[in-house]
DNA sequence: AATGCCGGGGT
DNA sequence: ACCCCGGCATT
């Protein structure tokens, strides 16, 4: 079917070949690109678009270790700094160009320096985006695997960046080692016996001492296994990979841990200096806060979003960035249940018991938030919650560790996703807004700001000075693809870029489409610029009253997709309209 | 005849 | 879920 698609396109382009046509949209490279036709031209300079299969497929090996050695960890706080919104672009581009736009982008992996095009220029940014997480997750295990054994503490004198070239083989080998062999576990133990009462310095000799023994130990072990970086590589590979298994069967006992106990395990760890598993710190720094400065935890610097960003960027340069693959953005996507996106399965944040302090494959985070009325405390253990809510709320302040359980009506657990800074607050966004804003529990109101759902907000907020045309182009995919279920959740965020770039009021109208009947939203008056949330209200009105043996829907007088772009350009229908569908793009 | 869309089918 | 298209209603 593709084929014929392409066929098909193929022999329109020929078609309309001189054309001129010539859309500023990318449609037209794109086509270019395709197998079958020949490329425009000898690709100049900028060359953003051509990078041809085969060679996209060289990078990766190197180029993550170059490119990404320093930002591995930038999947959360730096992916700020690159483009955690052009990620979340590349999302929704695949969204709107389906297959064939994908399928490309996954071949050109290579992040390159891209020339200065336009949407074209977006568009490799998306895919190389997309590359980029990946490659920033397999760094990341080795990041994690240098954590452990070589920079714990102090000690890190290593270069991270450029030169690592030795020194990684050295933590390759090393964290193999430490997968493989059960002696590790050992180690490991028993460095976490000796932390818990040295202090930094001592604890990096230990580590030292121990980390000798064992290279040396592994060396032995190691001349067979490996000869060469290459197959270090791959191991390392196999070994992460592996790593990542384990926590599925840990959530599950947490769940059946008794909440105290949990809470209990967690409190102690986070004690710990030894903690080293990322989202382990974090939590250590938050819950510290917490505890001690009573907490709201407000934060100062954003408008109160208590973001989870800040703490995972101070404490640990090198975040977590767990698998940040099509699938994180998942949640985000479809907001519509917000509180569900996050949660099961995610007990496993609270693994913290785990002996080997691996590298948890996701960082989800549990938190307790109060529901006190007018109290939107959010604390990290059940226990402190429930101390919380026995001292605070219910005036029992002598009996502080008799729990009765009558605390457990007043406080609910919410799930974080720590993952990444862009990935983490999306998830969380359906609830957070309530209680970042230290106030009530009360329905969030995202403020003025928000023009809005809860995840436009929090995009917002990460947002670098690109942030402001990222997302429109976000949202305006999303419109298009309103029509095949997309998930109600759509927001009209503004438009301004479209395949023509001429459309700009066009993303925002397109919402309501969202639901079933006709047109005309009493929120579709409201304004354009800000977008509306009028999703929430129509969801209840909308059903009854349109009997289902719906009528044709009107038809729409407005110009519609055919024939503003024509026959010809055909590509740049919504994607409605290249269905045959009701147009999604000029609503009437 | 050209359009806009629904309903349905294929992958 | 995506995509395409027959066919009907409308313009």
């Amino acid at each position: 079917m593709q084929a014929r698609r392409l066929a098909k396109r193929s022999s329109l382009g020929s078609r309309r070949g001189n054309a001129a046509l010539q859309p500023p949209g990318p449609a037209p490279a794109r086509e270019g690109a395709l197998p079958g036709l020949p490329l425009p031209a000898p690709a100049p300079a900028p060359a953003p678009a051509p990078a041809p299969v085969p060679e996209s497929w060289r990078p990766p090996l190197p180029p993550p270790r170059s490119a990404g050695t320093g930002p591995p960890r930038a999947a959360g706080a730096a992916a700020a700094a690159s483009s955690p919104v052009l990620l979340l672009l590349g999302e929704e581009d695949e969204d709107e160009e389906g297959g064939s736009r994908r399928r490309r982008g996954l071949g050109r992996v290579q992040p390159k320096p891209r020339g200065g095009a336009e949407e074209e220029d977006d568009d490799e940014e998306d895919e190389d985006e997309e590359v980029v997480v990946e490659v920033v997750d397999g760094d990341d295990d080795d990041e994690d695997g240098e954590e452990r054994f070589v920079a714990l503490g102090p000690g890190r004198q290593l270069p991270k960046g450029p030169g690592r070239g030795a020194l990684k083989v050295g933590s390759i080998k090393r964290e193999m080692a430490f997968t493989f062999q059960p002696e590790d576990l050992k180690r490991d133990s028993s460095k976490k016996l000796s932390h818990q009462h040295l202090f930094p310095l001592a604890m990096e000799e230990d580590v030292k001492t121990a980390d000798t023994k064992k290279v040396n130990r592994v060396l032995d072990h190691e001349k067979e296994n490996t000869r060469s970086i290459c197959l270090l590589e791959q191991k390392r590979k196999v070994v992460s990979s592996n790593i990542d298994v384990p926590p599925a069967r840990k959530s599950s006992e947490e769940l059946d841990m008794d909440k105290v106990t949990a809470a209990m395990v967690l409190t102690s760890l986070s004690t710990s200096p030894l903690v080293r598993s990322p989202p382990v710190r974090q939590n250590e720094g938050l819950s510290g806060s917490w505890k001690e400065g009573g907490g709201v935890p407000s934060s100062t610097s954003s408008s109160g979003y208590w973001s989870w960003s800040a703490p995972s960027d101070q404490s640990n340069p090198s975040t977590p960035s767990p698998p940040l693959s099509a699938d994180s953005f998942k949640p985000f996507r479809s907001p519509a249940p917000p509180d569900d996106g996050i949660d099961e399965a995610e007990a496993s944040n609270l693994l913290f018991d785990e002996p080997i302090p691996r590298k948890r494959k996701n960082s989800m985070k549990v938190m307790f938030k109060c529901l006190w009325k007018n109290c939107g405390k959010v604390l990290s253990t059940a226990v402190g919650m429930q101390k919380h809510i026995r001292t605070i709320h219910l005036g029992r302040v002598g009996e502080s560790d008799y729990s009765d359980g009558e605390e457990d009506f007043y406080y609910t657990e919410i799930k974080l996703n720590t993952d990444s800074v862009a990935d983490g607050l999306s998830s969380l966004a359906p609830v957070s807004p309530s209680q970042s804003l230290a106030s009530p529990p009360t329905f969030p109101i995202p403020d003025s700001s928000r023009t809005e759902t809860p995840c436009a907000k929090t995009e917002t907020k990460l947002m670098t000075p690109l942030s402001r045309s990222a997302p429109t182009t976000l949202y305006l995919v999303h419109t298009d693809h309103a029509y095949q279920a997309t998930p109600p959740v759509n927001i009209p965020g503004s438009a301004k870029f479209t395949p023509n770039g001429s459309s700009f009021s066009i993303s925002w109208q397109s919402p309501p489409v969202t639901f079933t009947g006709i047109p005309v939203s009493p929120t579709h008056s409201h304004p354009v610029g800000t977008g509306e949330q009028r999703q929430h209200t129509h969801t209840v009105l909308s059903s009854p009253p349109r009997g289902t043996v719906s009528l044709r829907k009107p038809r729409g007088e407005g110009k519609k997709c055919r024939k503003v772009y024509g026959m010809e350009n055909r590509d740049m229908w919504c994607t409605a309209c290249r269905w045959k569908k009701a147009c999604q793009r000029f609503i009437d």
